[in-house]
RNA sequence: GCGCUUGUAGCUCAACGGAUAGAGCAUCUGACUACGGAUCAGAAGGUUGGGGGUUCGAGUCCCUCCAAGCGCACCA
């Protein structure tokens, strides 16, 4: 019996109450919320349903709770039920009917976890989208981690996910990268407002392998060359490191295309026709105050130039009219003053903000070396970039680290100490327990210990009431995690599966001891220890974390 | 000045408005002639930045003050 099982045995004896005069009629709670009580004396479930409804249905919470809990006593599987304090209702089941959830979990395999939540819904989830002017630094580095783990909890809903790059190669940061590559393949100094760094002498030189006049042609033609190939060859090593770093997106959509097209016209030309475009000192507006901003915007500058924003507007539009219902953006902290224009402009267009335009802001990454923050500089060569990240700990590692934390809160890294003490990475403590359950596997079925018997009564210790308790919230962590854009849920569940299992292992033994005989408890804890296994796995795997099976 | 985010154990961080605020690391004490000790058991560690308010109940919501990070262009 899930925590589900008894939310909807709530619902229907509710329905029951009601139509039986025992509750006042009128509107019944579309939904119950059943969790795990911190204190294991309060039961194996709790709800709170009686404090919210009990004085609309019954007068009182108590009353509610009384009468609910006469008839949930009742339900098969259910042991005890009590009511507690202004009128939580904590709920005992069976042994037995906690431990079927273990086979339950076995069966359902790789589904184990996934819902239906979003089914049918197409997203587009943007994140990354470094400009091509240097390798991703760590900050581009953590929205990889938490922004392809995101997708993958989406897709665990239902979701179609569209993983998108936009690859800003239009404008003033592409002209100095190109400007900056030029004066390496010259030995000049990198321009004043330049980047400067091994990494453009490397490209300058592998600009040179191709086109080896490229350093004497004329300054017009030189900036072109170098920026035609220095953006594909940085442009590539972006998408190796991140593929290396398991990151696959399915889009790689170029500023520039949105000019060439004449998409950013073709928006312009729709909020015109919306009545929200004005012409004011030469310069082409948007009128994005009627929305919510707190001033107008440039679109087209009074030069001709298009601002920054028309290409945001155009891409936007872009993206809805390929059939995503919603766009989803990531962006750092440093640009949510896009925010409000952003929204703006998705009401401009007809569009409803929050909904079919979402942008999720993350807190910045702090390097830290020897307890002092240290600032990120191309030019003091203090970046560290994912390469290095990954050099230094590896994927699974980076990964976990840079996930397992809210976005809303800034994230500390220090190398020297990743590098020193890999132990204090909890992604071991949790790929461990994975490892050891793979490993338990093994040792049982070498010692004769199969699946042939399941008797979920013997499953009675309290170490594994925990591990079942625990086992069981992996759907509802994964449903919330989607919910709240929050990854970093499924890790620390993880981490508290991991305990738990750790803790079972110390005191329950799936293969007997030399010399004992095999039996039904063994066989039934074997299913314990795969269900174990499958929701690690299943955690691990929309972290994009490996489950090793040895470590 | 205005705005966004944050402030929780020595450190890094958790906690759908729920019951005694939790993990890891670090510290201390214990546990293998046991399926892998990258483990487990225990100890210690807190006025959840301060102050008000909302309610059955507040780390969580509201107001205010303090502190930190990041933003407030016809830059991208």
């Amino acid at each position: 019996m899930t925590p589900a099982d008894i939310a909807a045995s709530i619902l229907r004896i509710l329905a029951s109450l009601q139509a039986s005069g025992s509750l006042v009629a009128g509107e019944l709670p579309a939904d119950v919320t059943v969790e795990r009580p911190k204190n294991r004396d309060h039961g194996d479930w709790a709800t709170n349903i009686a404090m919210q409804w009990g004085v609309k249905l019954a007068g009182n919470p108590r009353e509610f709770a009384t009468l609910l809990a006469a008839e949930l006593g009742k339900e098969p599987g259910v042991e005890k039920v009590d009511v507690a304090g202004p009128g939580f209702i904590n709920i005992t089941l069976s042994a037995a009917a906690a431990g079927e959830l273990a086979k339950q979990i076995v069966l359902a395999g790789n589904a184990f976890g996934t819902g239906s939540d979003l089914l049918g819904l197409k997203m587009n989830l943007e994140f990354v989208s470094a400009n091509p002017t240097g390798p991703i630094h760590i900050g581009g580095t953590r929205w990889a981690a938490v922004g392809d783990s995101l997708a993958r909890i989406f897709e665990a809903q239902g979701a179609t996910v569209t993983r998108e790059y936009y690859f800003n190669d239009h404008g003033a940061q592409i002209d100095r990268f190109a400007r900056s590559l030029v004066a390496a393949s010259r030995n000049e100094a990198a321009p004043e407002d330049g980047y400067a760094g091994e990494y453009i002498n490397q490209i300058a030189s592998e600009v040179l392998v191709q086109h080896p006049d490229a350093a004497t042609l004329p300054d017009e033609e030189a900036i072109e060359t170098f920026r035609a190939a220095g953006v594909d060859l940085m442009f590539a090593e972006i998408r190796k490191s991140l593929e290396d770093f398991g990151v696959h997106f399915d889009v790689f959509f170029h500023e520039n295309s949105l000019y060439e097209s004449g998409a950013v016209q073709k928006a312009i030309e729709r909020l015109r026709t919306l009545g929200h475009i004005y012409e004011l000192d030469g310069a082409i507006w948007l009128r994005s105050t009627t929305f919510g901003d707190d001033r107008d915007r440039v679109v087209i500058k009074s030069d001709g130039e298009a601002a920054y924003i028309a290409g945001d507007l155009a891409y936007y539009l872009d993206k809805r009219e390929r059939g995503f219902d919603r766009a989803i953006y990531m962006l750092g902290a440093d640009h949510h003053g896009y925010v409000q224009r952003m929204m703006a402009m998705c009401a401009a267009f007809g569009d409803e903000p929050g909904v079919n335009l979402e942008i999720l802001i993350g807190q910045l990454v702090n390097l830290v070396k020897d307890g002092e923050p240290v600032r990120m500089s191309k030019r003091a060569g203090t970046v560290v970039t994912m390469e290095d990240l990954v050099e230094v700990v590896g994927v699974d590692a980076a990964r976990y680290a840079l996930t397992r934390s809210s976005i809303n809160s800034m994230l500390d890294i220090d190398l020297d100490q990743l590098s020193k003490k890999t132990n204090d990475n909890p992604v071991f403590y949790v790929q461990y327990a994975h490892a050891r359950t793979k490993q338990v596997s093994n040792n049982a079925v070498s010692l004769g210990v199969d699946d042939s018997e399941f008797d979920p009564a013997l499953l009675t210790h309290a170490s594994e009431s925990e591990l079942l308790g625990k086992l069981a919230q992996l759907p509802k962590v994964m449903a919330h995690s989607a919910v709240e854009r929050a990854p970093h849920l499924v890790a620390r569940y993880l981490e508290e599966v991991a305990g738990a299992y750790h803790r079972w292992y110390d005191n329950c033994r799936v293969t007997p001891l030399s010399e004992q005989p095999v039996e039904s408890v063994h066989r039934t804890r074997l299913w314990l220890n795969n269900a174990a296994s499958v929701v690690l796995a299943n955690g691990l795997r929309v972290l994009g974390v490996s489950a090793p099976e040895r470590m």
